[in-house]
DNA sequence: AAGAAGATCAAT
DNA sequence: TTGATCTTCTTG
């Protein structure tokens, strides 16, 4: 569905994501998500932090640290929430400063493969497709099964057969993203901290931002 | 062995 | 506002 076929695109490299999560997620808005045949361009991310962030699942959950350790940069976690949706993450780790923790993808603006999303969501409407975290993964297919996946290195990975075209592309002479920052969603602990980036004004997010208490 | 909590979503 | 649904971790 003409993927690639339109302006020169650049695939975002680990040393992106060797910087430290708060950074890292401001600067994935505006950003092209594909997964195989579908992608979308991100609206809506939050950052997680390996240290003094009560919500990260390093805080809670010993095969969070275990999994910050023993991967690079750029791999997916992908972790079930409820017991009913999967929700895509991306590794990050500042070899510099030693910051380390989690993107949530929350977001995304269909831009490709659409109709695939729609059979996989079961819904008509474009901003029923990928405005929550559960949502955008459903939409492009992510599972567990693509837990420990990279995304900076196409075609490695736990999964065989995969798509080259996985990882976060962005059209080098866009003009920057206008980014609002809030807090995030539904997360008891460490509220106060404004982790949750948005693309300003774009209707695709999951909640506008101001409506988080 | 059992219980609680959890980065959600859609229907009521 | 509530029910669905299940993994991870903690406690006994």
């Amino acid at each position: 569905m003409g993927l690639g076929k339109g302006k020169p695109r650049r695939r975002l490299e680990r040393e992106f994501f060797e910087r430290d999560p708060v950074t890292c997620a401001r600067e994935l808005i505006g950003v092209e998500f594909r997964w195989g045949d579908c992608a979308g361009v991100v609206v809506e991310t939050e950052a997680y932090a390996e240290i003094g962030d009560e919500a990260c699942h390093t805080f809670f959950r010993p095969s969070a640290r275990e999994f910050v350790e023993a991967h690079p940069a750029g791999t997916a976690y992908v972790h079930l929430n409820y017991g009913m949706y999967w929700l895509t993450n991306v590794l990050v780790k500042d070899p510099e400063t030693g910051n380390r923790g989690f993107v949530l993808l929350r977001a995304l603006e269909p831009s490709a493969g659409i109709e695939r999303m729609r059979a996989r969501r079961a819904r008509d409407r474009l901003k029923d497709l990928c405005s929550g975290p559960g949502k955008l993964s459903m939409a492009l297919g992510i599972t567990g099964q693509d837990h420990g996946l990279s995304l900076v290195d196409p075609g490695r990975g736990a999964r065989r057969g995969a798509s080259i075209s996985r990882g976060f592309h962005v059209d080098p002479s866009r003009s920057p993203a206008r980014v609002e920052t809030d807090r995030r969603v539904g997360i008891s602990r460490s509220r106060d901290l404004a982790w949750r980036f948005l693309a300003a004004g774009n209707p695709h997010v999951s909640v506008g931002p101001g409506k988080v208490r």
